[in-house]
DNA sequence: TGATCTGTCTTACGATGTAAGGGAACCATA
DNA sequence: TATGGTTCCCTTACATCGTAAGACAGATCA
């Protein structure tokens, strides 16, 4: 009788943790306002009094996702403050990926949204500051943001992430078109053989295993290492 | 008299001609299909007879785009032939970033594809056949093309892109705040301060000018360069 | 001629975001 | 205690979108 007399009064905050619960449970996609009211127990038209609209809902969940980063790298920075910028840029970077893995929404999410989810701005002037703090030039540090792209939030802009929705590349592929493919792209096939990764954690997009994102992120970061010089 | 009574026939092509034109022209959010049929002189339900659906619509737009690489990489490929597989990759991805920079809103179509457009095997392909010949492994030659990401198809993914959508980073920050996020975000506004970039080409989200991407694709041909040694 | 095929249009439906305003509960003040 | 404002949620209604179903006109072919 409880939950149906008295109930949880709507914030911001209640309406946003449904709204992360919700787009982990059946995506982005299923996320309306009719269905995350209902979730809530209340009607559509209530969240407009705590949020300005679809838009705002989308840029505070962007938000929260940031800052779940933001937590997580706090924990792990004040652990491990000894170390070099690399080593610390890395926690920094896989910490911020763990947290993409427990919201596949999020990379496109992030991708689209118009302006910087406030929380941004604090991730990178930590980074800055380790970097900073690492020899680097301001010019140079911020060449580096900008080289680390996506990898800094953790995600891998992977063009095609098939994950997002339906249709694996084996579907499409594996199929007739097989061996008419195999004349048509002899390198891209012969990769695939010489290679048959065994794609064990197709959790973020296709093929974007944690080696492929430690590889890159490591490529990157000798490369910065040797320019600082 | 003759655009009233006679009208050039409905194709596919001709559709998403029309589709690329009207994105290029007023933003991929004006694409509706009611809209792109009225600029066909023509009913929204007769575009499905020559697309499956919007969706349909979207992908085959992707593809365009693709192609539209594809071909401009045809004519770079026969002609620096005997370069090195370093500068032939970079001529191709620079290549790539000229249509991205002609559309700007292909990135975010090609981030949301469910499937992958069909004309992106055959460009990869080209990818792998540059470096195998330049002596890759084909282990080397997959982790490559995971590092290159989305500059191997011209465009950084930048987190946040104003340029999509309405809300540069100046309007946001440059106001009343402003003095509150020196004290917030120190180490990100003393770089800004240092950097004062002069964002001449602000074609591709912020800051992703051509400076930053040519650092870092080199930042990665170097690495690779050095890891194949 | 009549049947089939092609390409376009008409109509209609469900889903979605949201503008406009109603009303109940609470709360401070007179 | 009465009253007027504030807070919070709801009802109704609308515009816009993608698109299912099928009508209709002209071309093609038997």
């Amino acid at each position: 009788m409880d939950e149906k007399t008295f109930r949880e009064p709507l914030s911001r905050e209640r309406v946003l943790a449904a709204a992360v619960a919700l787009a982990d449970a059946e995506g982005i996609k299923a996320l309306t306002m009719r269905r995350l009211a209902t979730d809530l127990g209340v009607e559509a038209m209530s969240l407009y009094y705590h949020l300005p609209g679809k838009e705002g809902l989308l840029d505070g969940l962007a938000d929260t996702v940031v800052g779940e980063i933001d937590a997580a790298v706090g924990r792990i920075e004040t652990a491990g403050a000894d170390q070099d910028w690399r080593a610390r840029l890395r926690q920094r970077f896989l910490a911020a990926r763990e947290v993409m893995l427990r919201h596949p929404w999020a990379p496109g999410l992030l991708g689209t949204r118009a302006s910087i989810p406030a929380g941004v701005y604090a991730y990178y002037d930590g980074i800055v500051a380790t970097l900073i703090s690492g020899g680097f030039s301001y010019r140079l540090a911020h060449r580096a943001l900008h080289a680390f792209g996506s990898l800094a939030l953790g995600f891998a802009q992977e063009v095609f992430s098939p994950a997002s929705a339906g249709g694996s590349m084996d579907d499409e592929v594996a199929e007739a078109e097989f061996a008419a493919m195999a004349e048509a792209l002899p390198h891209l096939m012969a990769m695939a053989a010489a290679e048959t990764h065994d794609v064990a954690d197709p959790t973020l997009g296709w093929c974007d295993s944690q080696v492929e994102f430690e590889f890159t992120l490591d490529l990157l970061l000798d490369g910065l290492e040797r320019i600082r010089g």
